[in-house]
DNA sequence: AACAATAGTTGACAAAATCAACTAATCTTC
DNA sequence: GAAGATTAGTTGATTTTGTCAACTATTGTT
């Protein structure tokens, strides 16, 4: 084990912990929790998806998720329809407010990322995301082995 | 606004807020839960920090944190005394038994990473570390202005 | 001295998350 | 194709986590 690697990168998720807390931060004004803006992503992207999808993508319990999913339908957030190829199983989408939701959001969200990274040059910002890349990669290829 | 930039960035974030996620999940199977580790994580590296350093180091809620450090206290975690200077101000100090439970976590967290990052070879390991330091020094030099 | 501000505590409560038991449907195996 | 096991999602009960406001004691301000 190399104890001052582990360190650093220890001292990084810390700092990076911190800059993703100040990006969740509009949601904190929003009408929205955390993993309710998780969820609605999730919706949002995974089209046609089912409660159990969700469940395994965002690791969260079935339970809490089933009420989430009551408050999204009470709001004309989603539309639930049993599957017909088992009647256990619901098909989620996101109704058209739903999505209208979610791109209000999702607007804030960059408008916000956007504001923290503001006096950035386009320099910097391409170096900033060329290191992220190569920290996804590092990680993932390290995943498969 | 740069578009494609921003969305990139999110992208990592969210990639990062998984991975994160996993090494937070050594604690689930701790005694302490995640707010708990991060306060002592302080009490440990701020030497004689006052409760109110640590309420705005973490941005908790005060009151939160007085029940937390009543726990820490109970379970002889911690000495709190009274500062001389301002008798309302309270001054917080691991107790040995702290240190050590703290230390464990420490270890057990540096043991877990280690092991996600196990099959990296020594030059991936520094170039993903390189990568950290730039992401830091971008995002910091940016805040300043 | 009178009033405002601050550090931390306490009570009451709300939000977030978990656990176990349950129903209905489907899958497995004989 | 019936019996038992498994699965998807719901519901009830509860715990954990976090927030808000009111309060005490102390200190700072004028």
């Amino acid at each position: 084990m190399n104890r001052a690697a582990i360190h650093k990168i220890r001292e990084f998720n810390r700092f990076y912990t911190h800059f993703l807390g100040l990006l969740d931060q509009y949601i904190l004004h929003s009408k929205y929790t955390l993993p309710e803006v998780r969820v609605l992503y999730e919706l949002y992207h995974i089209r046609k998806a089912k409660a159990s999808d969700i469940v395994e993508a965002l690791e969260i319990d079935k339970s809490y998720l089933s009420r989430m999913l009551l408050q999204f339908e009470r709001k004309n957030l989603i539309i639930k329809k049993t599957s017909r190829q088992d009647k256990r199983s619901v098909h989620l989408q996101l109704s058209s407010l739903g999505k209208k939701e979610f791109l209000t959001l999702n607007k804030a969200s960059d408008t916000h990322l956007n504001e923290l990274l503001s006096n950035m040059s386009i320099k910097d910002l391409a170096q900033l995301i060329n290191h992220m890349k190569e920290i996804r990669r590092l990680i993932e290829e390290n995943k498969k082995q």
